[in-house]
Formats: structure tokens, C-alpha cells, sequence
RNA sequence: CGGGGUGUAGCGCAGAUGGUAGCGCGCUUGCUUCGGGAGCAAGAGGCCAGGAGUUCGACUCUCCUCACUCCGACCA
């Protein structure tokens, strides 16, 4: 035992390269692998796993608000793509293009889906004319293409799955409370299901969705101090309505454009699990998403009994709980190493000495503590520990996020706090100039993330051009 | 897209001045083990990223391409 091995071989400590961290838990998790395409990844059964829970989960928030799923086209003509000036200028540099079919030149290229804008507009010109027409509440869980020049797994890939909401309302009252509702699932989502901790705000004006009105967002901490936007929002006006031809009549006999929503969340949530809550001994998952909320040990398991006794506990915690148990030939202290890899909220070890005293040991993940309990009760007993974990995972994002939320009344402050403590989040005071704003950026390496909607008058001036200031704004280095 | 780094067995790496490839882990089989990555024994596994040169001969030298990766810029 002396000369017992690293508990995890060859995971980077994500306090020495934090970068080198991530791949190493993407890959050694077993979530993703790389393909001969660059930037597309394939999304292991493990890794898929977790997006089918992330899709499970929110797919039933959305049907509870009154949405359906439909699905749209892949290929996107060019001009259709065009008619939205605004949207064409954010998206083209980024685009894949099909131009044959088969051997022969098309005679208009397509584009493959960036975002789906444009053919839910096209599609709602075509089935909304009149008030009772409206609201129509759509969603599609699809995957999308942008060509992006340098790609990471989950948090930038070339291909990546999302979900993307589009909806139309007869009144701009009505889409705004929609947009915010949908932002608020969002942030309810992550916080009380992932168990990430994240700020609600409105994008800047040189930040928002080409195209959009307004962009809301929510981001979060990630725990080397970098932000991430974990899900948006957009407000879209009656701008994308009128570049397509969404009129409806309304009850007065008049021809009105609708107002539009969309909304967003994509698999850089799982970059997002893992950024926020692993740790040196792999993957740490929030209990509501994780594809093995229980994994069962079963200790000298060639001894009479204890693989029966490990068999019967799982037909019984199968009831409550996603179980597996590993039977597998490895040693039980490789087991214990292997699914902490993974990230499995609670461990079960069963072996001689407990099933004699009719109990059994749980070790939950995010502080490896162990406790002997009782056979009787025990998916009582799991419950709760699946409870510790989530909450476990919650305080100590919510430290972290503290220690690292920087509050700052001028470009100097920024800078000392950002070499004294590192990355992190920067509350400091705005005039509202976009010139300000890029000044901020250039001097102290932190963008503006949002401007969130818990404001706290931090001083009366912009911090600086020093004129009198309009918000605070949340700044920072992000994914 | 700009600047670095790396491509040799599934993974991590070694291969001085050129001579046809090795180590650890993993994998397979057998036996012994089993409460924090077990031990012994016998095995399987390689177009040295790809292409073009130089050379009698290239993993090794030259050029090109590709991929991965890190740091910037941009983005979900």
C-alpha cells in the first residue's frame, strides 16, 4: 500500500492547466471522442446520456409552458438566409455551404443551418393570418453547423446539438414576457437542476443576436474564473416579421406584423457541468442529469452472497433511481476510481461484513465521505444523499463564484483585482458608450458579458470615460 | 485567422552522429486475489499522421499537406 499509484493516472490537475483538465476529463470520462471531420465530435453513449437528461428535463418545461416540438429543414436557401440583414452580417462568415447535388451544381447554394430564423419565419408567413392563429410556440431539438476556426469539445464545436425555440405573438408585451419566461426556465434549470449558479442579464448592444431587438442571457462561472453563457433569449421585434411577411389580421380587422421570440441551449451545458463541478479525481454530475445517479460496488463478490445481495439492491433501488451495478472482474478499489472518474453522485459498496450486519456504505462523489447505513430505509437514505450532493455542488459553485466576483470603480481597481485574484466576474459601473465599453476590453482584457438584471449602484460614474453612469455591468473573460 | 507545441501499438512515452522499432499501462488466456486503480505466468498488437524529395538505405534529414492541442481575435 506504500507504494499505491496515483488514485487517477494522467488526468492534468486542473490547477496546472486547466485547459489540458477539460480535454482529459472529456475524454477519460468517456464523453466524447474525436472523429476525421475537425470540430465534430462524437458524443459517446456516456456523454449522450447526459444530453438525453438535459433534453428529458427541459423538453417537459417547455411542454408545461405550452410549446410543441417541430422540426425544420436542414439547408437553408441563400436567399432566404439573405432577407434579414442584419442576421445574414452575423452568420455568414460562419456558414457551411452545400453547392451540388450529386455530380450537378445547384443552381442556388444552400446553406446548412447556423440557426433556423429564417425557415420558421418563412414557415409562420405561410400558416399565420389571422389573431386566433396566434401565439404559435415552437421548439426543435436539432443540431446546428458553424464553421468554427478553433474548437474545443462541447463548448465550441463545428456541428453541436441544441434546442432552439421560435415563437410569434400578436402583441410585443406578449413576446417580451415570453422571452423572459424562457430565460427564467433557463436560469431555474442550471440552478436547480445542474446546480451552477448563474447571473440573468440583457446583452450589451454590440453583444446581441444579429437580428435581435434585445438578448438576454444567463452566464455562469466557470471554476477558473472564466465566464461561459450558459442559454439566451432573444426579443425580436417585429423586424424578422417584416422582412418575411408575418402579418396577421387582428381583432379590429387591421393587418399587423407579430412579434417574434427565440431561445436557446445547447450541449456547451455539459462543458458547463464539467467546468463548474469536477474536480482532480474527474467528473463531478449534478444528480438530475447524471446517466448513473448510484453505482453499486460489491466487495469480494466471489464470496456466497454478495453478488445475490448486490442484485437484490439494485432491483430494488431501480424502482427510484438510475442504478447500475459493476460485476465486472476489476478490483473494487479500480471500480471506486473509475465511476469518481465519471462523476456518480453516490456509491454503494456491499460486501461480507455489511450484508451480516444487514447495512451497507455510500460514499457521495463532491466530498467523499462515507456512511455505513442501514439495508432498512435505504432508498430513503439514498435520496438524501443524492440531496447533499446537489447541495454540496451548489455551495461550493456559489463560494467560488463569490471569491471571484470582483466589485470595481474604476479601470485601475479591474486591473488589481484581475492580477491579484485572477479571472473572475467584474461589476463596475457604464455610461452606455460602446466606445467605453471596447475601451474596457482593451485595457483590462475583460469584455462585458451582460448587464444583469440585479442592478447595484456601484458609483455614480461610468468606470471609464467617468461620466454619469447608466448600469453596471458584468465583465469578463469568457468561453 | 495570427503565434507556439505535438503526431511512433488502444493510452502515455523512448528511439544519440540515417541501417528496417522498444518501454510502461491497457488488452487476451490461465491461476491466485478482492473494503481505494491487485500478483504471477504466457500471449496478441505498428504503412512510425499523409505526400513528395535527398540517400545504397529514412521513424530519423528537407519541403508540402492534414490532424490534434495551447495562447490570442471571434463566436453558443
Amino acid at each position: 500500500m506504500a507504494d499505491q499509484k496515483k488514485m487517477v493516472e494522467d488526468i492534468t490537475s486542473m490547477d496546472v492547466d486547466f485547459a489540458k483538465w477539460y480535454t482529459d476529463i472529456c475524454k477519460k470520462a468517456e464523453l466524447v471522442e474525436y472523429t476525421s471531420v475537425k470540430g465534430c465530435m462524437v458524443i459517446r453513449p456516456y456523454g449522450y446520456a447526459i444530453w438525453e437528461n438535459i433534453q428529458r428535463i427541459l423538453d417537459g418545461y417547455f411542454k408545461e409552458t405550452g410549446h410543441e416540438n417541430v422540426c425544420m429543414p436542414m439547408f437553408i436557401p441563400e436567399s432566404l438566409l439573405q432577407k434579414e440583414k442584419d442576421h445574414v452580417e452575423g452568420f455568414a462568415p460562419e456558414v457551411a455551404w452545400v453547392t451540388h447535388g450529386g455530380n450537378d451544381l445547384l443552381e442556388e447554394r444552400l446553406c446548412v443551418r447556423p440557426t433556423s430564423e429564417t425557415l420558421f419565419c418563412e414557415h409562420f408567413a405561410n400558416i399565420v393570418h389571422s389573431h386566433r392563429d396566434l401565439p404559435k410556440l415552437y421548439n426543435q431539438w436539432v443540431s446546428v453547423v458553424r464553421w468554427e476556426k478553433t474548437t474545443r469539445p462541447f463548448l465550441r464545436s463545428r456541428e453541436f446539438l441544441w434546442q432552439e425555440g421560435h415563437t410569434v405573438h400578436a402583441t410585443a408585451e406578449e413576446a417580451i414576457a415570453e422571452t423572459e419566461q424562457m430565460l427564467n426556465i433557463y436560469a431555474d434549470f442550471y440552478e436547480k437542476d445542474l446546480a451552477i449558479p448563474v447571473v440573468r442579464g440583457q446583452k450589451t448592444e454590440s453583444d446581441k443576436f444579429a437580428g435581435a431587438e434585445s438578448t438576454y442571457c444567463i452566464e455562469a462561472l466557470m471554476h477558473d474564473g472564466k465566464a461561459l453563457q450558459a442559454a439566451t433569449s432573444h426579443y425580436f421585434g417585429d423586424g424578422f416579421a417584416k422582412a418575411f411577411g408575418i402579418q396577421f389580421q387582428s381583432k379590429e380587422n387591421k393587418l399587423e406584423y407579430v412579434h417574434e421570440t427565440s431561445w436557446g441551449l445547447t450541449t456547451r451545458t455539459i462543458g458547463a457541468i464539467i467546468m463548474t463541478h469536477g474536480d482532480d479525481n474527474g467528473l463531478v454530475l449534478p444528480p438530475a442529469v447524471a446517466p448513473i445517479q448510484v453505482v453499486i460496488i460489491p466487495v469480494a463478490q466471489h464470496k456466497e452472497g454478495v453478488l445475490e445481495k448486490a442484485n437484490e439492491l439494485k432491483a430494488q433501488l431501480s424502482k427510484s433511481f438510475r442504478v447500475k451495478l459493476d460485476d465486472s472482474e476489476n478490483s473494487p478499489g479500480w471500480k471506486y476510481s473509475e465511476y469518481e472518474m465519471k462523476g456518480v453522485p453516490v456509491r454503494l459498496e456491499i460486501g461480507p461484513r455489511d450484508i451480516e450486519a444487514n447495512q451497507c456504505v455510500l460514499v457521495t462523489r463532491h466530498n467523499r465521505e462515507k456512511t455505513v447505513v442501514s439495508l432498512d430505509n435505504l432508498p430513503d437514505a439514498i435520496s438524501q444523499k443524492l440531496q447533499e450532493v446537489r447541495d454540496g455542488l451548489w455551495e461550493k459553485a456559489i463560494a467560488n463564484r463569490d471569491k471571484k466576483t470582483y466589485k470595481c470603480t474604476s479601470i485601475d481597481e479591474i486591473k488589481a483585482a484581475l492580477a491579484e485574484n485572477g479571472d473572475g466576474l467584474v461589476m463596475a459601473m457604464w455610461c452606455g458608450d460602446e466606445a467605453c465599453e471596447d475601451k474596457v476590453k482593451e485595457e483590462t482584457g475583460v469584455g462585458s458579458r451582460c448587464i444583469p438584471f440585479n442592478q447595484e449602484n456601484l458609483d455614480d460614474k461610468c468606470v471609464c470615460c467617468g461620466k454619469p453612469a447608466k448600469h453596471m455591468v458584468m465583465w469578463g473573460n469568457a468561453y
